[in-house]
DNA sequence: GTATCCAAAATTGGCGCCAATTTAGGATAC
DNA sequence: GTATCCTAAATTGGCGCCAATTTTGGATAC
């Protein structure tokens, strides 16, 4: 089994769980697919008990973000095409159906809040961490479905998002990549505005098949 | 905390590990809404040992089908309206959606296979258990799920079902609504058949709205 | 240099145990 | 009869430990 040396630590006390840090690292590039994580590395990178490792892998390997092979451990998924694209397909199929929804319930403030999220975006592209890109990102994502009114599905897209290893260091290989992802952001809340809904879908599904 | 003595025990020899079983027992209105779940119970009901009952608790708590209350232990969700009518629109957007695609992928031999599903579920309204009876629905629906193309969906679909309530116990109160669940399977396979994408997706919407 | 074997080291898996917390029931007061 | 308090019993949460399994690296043979 290789043997990954991992530098960098983080500890629990901050109030996330090991699930959500390990989470992190796999989204950051950092936890690289194939990587096996090793439950005393994890215990040593992240500050905490063996339980708490096993039970972030279980809960990962539930989301088949990582995979468990008895008696050898868990290892990041590597990308798979297949399961990108299926998910990018679930994606469309959901995210235009409810544009109409987002449409129609879009107050004044409501699109405010998207700007402002947006515009955060855009921060983040100059200013922030990957990690925090992918977060400002799927903030403003996230506050666009909450428009759609049904809340499980903002869950479940969210946490379908999670189920590819697209992380961020593969979603936004270039400059133009992130730069054409501010600008949809703008778009989908200008189709908004103007009360485009066939607009909007069309930006959703660009902005899906792009990534 | 209400101590509910549970009586019939299953072990897990038969190689279906413990979520399975406590989710079986939960879809058959055995373990109610609103029953905390001891995990020394639990024990003894599984035949199993308290590390494999907290693992199996946590997986279901993932997919919120029980709460997690801290040093209280775990119970079984209330049915929420709010989540099973949003659950339905997303099943309903997703199932309706990749209809066209079904009908174009089916063979005789699929038609032929879910015609055989439909009679197998036929076959359990007379005989078989509500537990028998959800299982040979699921089998429909997946097997109908699976011309669609995209395996993500179907296993999205098929956890997404579990996540509100619907134990078969509620999802068919009367023998009316079992024998409109098997018309309707049989009227789907007929739109399949005549290549009706319109029609089928009116049985699906119907299919999903009665339950 | 490559293949095989073997023993030590490393790691996983899971059990037992007990501290921490909650519940249940009896005693007491009003 | 109801409310409050207290204590024992019950239960949860989590740690430590070790058996089981795998990996690693050195020795040996060809």
């Amino acid at each position: 089994m290789a043997d990954i040396m991992i530098d960098s630590e983080q500890g629990t006390s901050d109030g996330r769980d090991v699930t959500d840090l390990v989470l992190q690292d796999i989204l950051a590039g950092v936890l690289l697919p194939g990587t096996w994580l090793k439950q005393i590395d994890l215990e040593r990178r992240y500050k905490c008990t063996r339980p708490e490792v096993r039970r972030a892998l279980d809960r990962l390997a539930q989301k088949r973000l990582v995979e468990h092979v008895p008696n050898r451990g868990y290892h990041v998924y590597e990308p798979d095409g297949r399961r990108a694209r299926e998910v990018s397909e679930i994606r469309i199929i959901l995210e235009t159906a409810i544009a109409g929804t987002i449409v129609q319930n879009a107050s004044p403030e409501d699109i405010a809040a998207l700007r402002g999220l947006a515009e955060h975006f855009d921060f983040m592209v100059l200013n922030g961490t990957m990690l925090e890109l992918y977060e400002a990102n799927l903030a403003f994502h996230r506050q666009l479905l909450v428009l759609g009114g049904n809340q499980e599905m903002v869950d479940l897209i969210t946490e379908v998002r999670q189920r590819t290893s697209s992380a961020p260091v593969s979603q936004w290989r270039t400059r133009a990549r992130v730069d054409q992802s501010s600008r949809e952001h703008h778009q989908m809340i200008d189709a908004i505005e103007a009360g485009d809904t066939e607009r909007l879908k069309d930006l959703v599904r660009q902005h899906i098949l792009q990534g």
